[in-house]
This record gives C-alpha cells, sequence and structure tokens, in this order.
DNA sequence: CACGTGTGTTGTAATATACAACCATTCGAA
DNA sequence: TTCGAATGGTTGTATATTACAACACACGTG
C-alpha cells in the first residue's frame, strides 16, 4: 500500500477501485427491497418512501411526489390510495386551490416511520459496531459525495 | 473536524454518521434501475447482473443463479429463456448430470458486458474524475466491507 | 365565458415476481 | 436393483408495480 507499484498503472488502480464500488452498490440495490421488506414488513419500498417524504416535507401534494421520485403520477395515486387505506396517510384539501390535495402521514403513519427508523438504527448500529467512527464520517461523506455528482449527471443526461 | 466536540455524545456522531449512510445507498439503490437503463438499454437490471454472473462463472446452472440472487427459480428461468431468445446465453448440457444446464454467454452476450463495461467505466470515471485515488480505494473499501457484513447478517436473519 | 393548463383518478397493458404443480433425472437405501 | 425422495428446470396462475392514455374537475387568463 506504501510507495508506488510501478508494474502497474495508475489507471489500473482507478479503473479497479471503480469496478469493485459499481459492482458493490449494484450488489447493496438488489437487495436494497428485501432488506425494505424486513425493516418495515407492512409497507413496499416505495410505499415506504413516499411516506417518509411525507413526513420530511410536513406535507406535500402527489405531483410533489412524482416529480421527486420520477414516478407516474398516476402510480403516485395508487400508492397513496393504499397508505390512505392502510391508514397512514390522510388528505386535507389546499384552501387555495381546490384540485390539490396536501398528503400528510396520521399518527399511525408517524408511527410506523418512527418504528422503522428504530429498527433501522439498531440493524446499521450492529453492522457498523466494529467500524470507528472516523471510517464511518467518511463513508458517509464518500456517499453524499458520490450521489450529489450522480444526481448532476442525471439531470445533465436527461 | 480536528479534537472532540464535548456538547455531542460520541453515539450522536453515529447514529448520524449510520443516517446518512442509510440514506444516500437508499437514494441511489432508487436510481438504480434508471441508471442501468442508460448503460444498458437492452437489458433489464435482473438480466443484466445474471448475465454478468455467467461470465464471472465462466458458466454455471440456473439453480446457483438463484440462490446467489435470491430469486425463485422460475423467475430466474424466465429471465434466462429471455435471454436466450436475444441470443445472449447459451445452454449446455452437463455430461455428468443430464438434468442440468450449464449456461454460459455467447459471443454476442461477452459483447454486450464489454460494451456496458466500458460504458460504466467511462461514465464513473467522469463521475470520479476529481476524487484522489486514496478516496475511492477507500470507498470501495468500505462498501466490500459493508456488504460482507450485510450479506452475513442477512444470512443469519433468515 | 371559453379555452388551455394543472391535479388527480381510473382503464388498460406490460413486466416482474413468487408459489405451486409438474416432468425428468439422479441418488440413496431397503 | 428397484422405488421413493431429492434436485433441476418449466409452465400455469396470481399478484404487484409501473407507465401511458383518457378522463373529470378546478384554476386562470384572454
Amino acid at each position: 500500500m506504501s510507495g508506488y507499484d510501478d508494474s502497474r498503472e495508475e489507471g489500473e488502480d482507478r479503473e479497479e477501485s471503480v469496478e469493485t464500488i459499481h459492482r458493490e452498490l449494484t450488489a447493496f440495490a438488489r437487495r436494497a427491497r428485501s432488506t425494505a421488506a424486513r425493516m418495515h414488513p407492512e409497507l413496499s419500498l416505495v410505499a415506504f418512501t413516499l411516506l417518509a417524504h411525507l413526513a420530511d416535507q410536513r406535507g406535500c401534494r402527489a405531483t410533489d411526489l412524482a416529480a421527486h421520485y420520477m414516478l407516474d403520477k398516476s402510480t403516485v395515486s395508487r400508492q397513496v390510495a393504499a397508505l390512505e387505506k392502510l391508514g397512514f396517510v390522510e388528505r386535507r384539501p389546499d384552501p387555495d386551490d381546490q384540485r390539490v390535495q396536501v398528503l400528510h402521514p396520521t399518527p399511525s403513519g408517524y408511527e410506523v416511520l418512527t418504528t422503522a427508523h428504530a429498527r433501522r438504527q439498531e440493524v446499521f448500529r450492529r453492522r457498523f459496531a466494529d467500524w470507528p467512527q472516523d471510517d464511518l464520517t467518511r463513508f458517509a461523506e464518500y456517499l453524499v459525495r458520490f450521489n450529489e455528482a450522480s444526481v448532476a449527471y442525471d439531470a445533465s443526461a436527461s
């Protein structure tokens, strides 16, 4: 690790790292759904994400959800309908615009989020138990940096 | 960054890092499909992953794919059928066991992988252009470590 | 007012997936 | 050696997720 192995080009190291990063991120993405299912069995990953966004934003419109997650409005409509049926979301009229429904998590919806958050923290806490804080901090920082670059790229590509 | 801010518990830093890591990984997973679609428009993420695994393993059985990716054998069967129809996979009999089909990428399948690999390298290369090699190496290492822990956890949980 | 735009729902179709039933082959034990 | 259990794979069926299109209703501006 120290010094420079001149039997390798610098670019080979980069390529190998990039390859590993891609492989591991993809592996994670593949597991995301089943992981999510364990974390909050009552909700699909999408439904959960939408609900979490509502909590994050202190309520928002279906259109906003669709735009933010690049989903069709019909998809959001049905997901929200399901969430409402489960009692996790309520629709409030927008006094300024009768077309709009402002979506909010219900108390029961907040409870689901809180429970999932606790469970997630617990699982991740165990999983990261032997990681020094420095590594955790750096890992988080790398991910943020990577995603910022990706979002910028996605925006320019579409 | 230097020193220790004693207005915060050590655990708060950890929790915040863990939260960030989870959020960013989830954000990545959400984008994975559309990213994959850009990288290899002719194949779904699953189909591509299976094909890549075949190349990785120099051929393997459908059952191995199912086990490795936690998919039902019927799902794999149909995905493989689609890949075969596209001419990216061929089935070879196993001389030792007539039940088994050993799956291999065809030349055309390898070509798809090579092209996708090149495109991916290019995109990631640009995305990581301003990352020092040290950070790349560490990022890759973190992801590997994280996924190893996750796989171990998944195994123990199921 | 009328028309174009924005918000949301419903009909329809495509796709992905799991589960179950099934067939062919293999393996092991009586 | 023969039969039953296990293994590898396919197909039928059901469900879920998603997008696109058509629609209904509300808003705002000419």
